[in-house]
RNA sequence: GGCCCGGUGGCAGAGUGGCUAUGCAGAGGACUGCAAAUCCUUGUACGUCGGUUCGAUUCCGGCCCGGGCCUCCA
């Protein structure tokens, strides 16, 4: 099955053919560690996730690289508030944005870097640029010259006069060239730092991607992803420092940027205070109705992030696990549908492969067989979905009284044993006695199962 | 101003030059003591104006509307 990605540096759909067929490189942009990861945050950390998956079973070997940026002036800026250092402002974000990643189903990455770990790196790669003519040093700055790469722009299609006659920032005085960026800077004694060839200081934004990404996939690699906001300045700037510190063609063959994540019908904002938290999102959905929620639209097209999507998706994941449910007694090895991998290797098309999904669900219900299940399961593990056993999935979860499995299970004999004398008046109430503690009822052919009922 | 995306039925959301998306919600029915779950049936679509075509929601162009980026941002 041939893979099939739209690549951002030709805003085509491409045939997917990897530099190295024997092991396929993938980097994508973490978050910035200095808040719990938002709805936002999560997008492209579900999206490649399931890019990754795809990867695997389609490559022998695949090295998927996931940083996380732990330096960085809102992170500075936090510590100085709080007068602690930025390692200890990290802390925390970091493993609640580990923990909520996995929550969401997020395989972990193969390599998780943190830039502060690759600051001799980005020195390495700064010298070099500057020996090789492409940066400068300027008051305590290094920066990269843009004139001096004839093809920069072409990641966002932006020639540096589009830069200059939009920018909106004052250009600083030092810059040889008001499109040249930043990729060292001076710190003050009360700004973390590192010492350099150019005094006391910090990276850029732009240079930790490009000596991490070099340092365990390479000076070239398959494919770059992360957000559509990040194609300029990161990744363009990206491209020019690694392609001409090491002078190749390319820096990654294939770029796939995710589109926005808007909450509610607004896009979110700080100051409006509608940004949703991966982290507050856990405390009231299950992680894989996040993720569903995630993957229910396509990863290039805006995404609308609202309460009523979640909860189109937990009804969604319910049908689901409906059918391998009324299916328990069948033996399944997961197997992956052809449906699926066609869907999925068309850029990606999740929901495209989750509607597969549901009609494996439908086909699951009308005439159980074990070859269906064992395809329904097979293909949404390579979504990251259906990984729950049924009956944990419909009974976890906290319900409004104190009944817990033994005394609900008591009344459900109290119930069976009303019916069997056609005491339905007493049947009935029990049974919304449960309702009305979050708990519904389903008399199947042979037994009544319970399941908790948001 | 420059660059780039979209506009599909009540909602979400795929896709295709002529043939059912899928899910949720709605209506009717089957099953059930009644429900639930499941199954069956069912209504409402492709922004607008032109063009190409035997035929366009699908290709091309204009227009309208919405969104994103233009050095904080997934």
């Amino acid at each position: 099955m041939s893979l099939k990605i739209h690549n951002t540096l030709t805003r085509k759909k491409e045939l997917f053919v990897p530099l190295d067929p024997s092991h396929v490189r993938l980097y994508a942009c973490g978050p910035t560690v200095y808040d719990h990861a938002h709805i936002g945050n999560a997008r492209p950390v579900v999206v490649f996730d399931v890019l990754a998956r795809l990867l695997r079973r389609l490559y022998p070997r695949v090295t998927y690289v996931r940083n996380i940026t732990d330096i960085d002036d809102k992170i500075n800026e936090r510590a100085r508030e709080r007068g602690v250092s930025i390692a200890e402002v990290t802390e925390e974000p970091t493993r609640i944005y580990r923990q909520d990643m996995l929550a969401i189903g997020a395989l972990p990455p193969d390599q998780e870097p943190r830039a502060t770990e690759f600051i001799a790196q980005m020195i390495a790669m700064t010298e070099r640029l500057i020996e090789k003519g492409h940066a400068y040093e300027a008051e305590g700055h290094v920066l990269f010259n843009v004139p001096s790469m004839a093809d920069y722009g072409g990641l966002s299609r932006r020639n540096r006069k589009d830069l200059i006659d939009g920018a909106r920032v004052e250009v600083a005085p030092y810059k040889r060239d008001p499109a040249d960026f930043v990729m060292w800077k001076p710190s003050d004694d009360d700004t973390p730092g590192w010492d350099s060839p150019w005094g006391y200081g910090r990276p850029g934004w732009h240079i930790e991607c490009s000596a991490m990404s070099r340092e365990y996939l390479g000076e070239t690699f398959d494919i770059h992803a992360g957000g559509l906001d990040l194609i300029f300045p990161h990744h363009e700037n990206e491209i020019a420092q690694s392609r001409c510190c090491f002078g190749t063609d390319i820096m990654a063959k294939y770029w796939m940027h995710n589109g926005y994540v808007t909450v509610e019908g607004e896009k979110m904002s700080k100051s409006l205070g509608n940004f949703y938290t991966v982290h507050d999102l856990l405390e009231e959905w299950p992680g894989e109705v996040i993720r569903y929620a995630l993957l229910a639209g396509h990863y290039r097209a805006p995404l609308d992030y609202s309460k009523q999507g979640l909860s189109e998706a937990k009804s969604a994941l319910d049908r689901l696990y409906q059918a391998l449910r009324n299916t328990d007694e069948l033996e399944s090895e997961p197997v992956v549908s052809d449906a699926v991998l066609a869907a999925l290797s068309d850029d990606l098309n999740t929901p495209l492969a989750i509607s597969r999904l549901h009609e494996m669900a439908s086909t699951l219900n009308k005439s159980p067989n074990a070859a269906t299940k064992s395809n329904l399961i097979g293909s949404a593990e390579l979504l990251g979905l259906l990984g729950d056993d049924p009956e944990d999935w419909f009974k976890r979860g906290s319900s409004d009284g104190d009944l817990d499995d033994a005394g609900i299970e008591a009344l459900i004999v109290a119930r069976a044993t009303a019916r069997q004398t056609k005491d339905f008046a007493e049947a009935d109430r029990i049974r919304d006695e449960l309702l009305t503690a979050g708990i519904a009822l389903e008399d199947g052919s042979g037994a009544t199962t319970w399941k908790r009922a948001r």
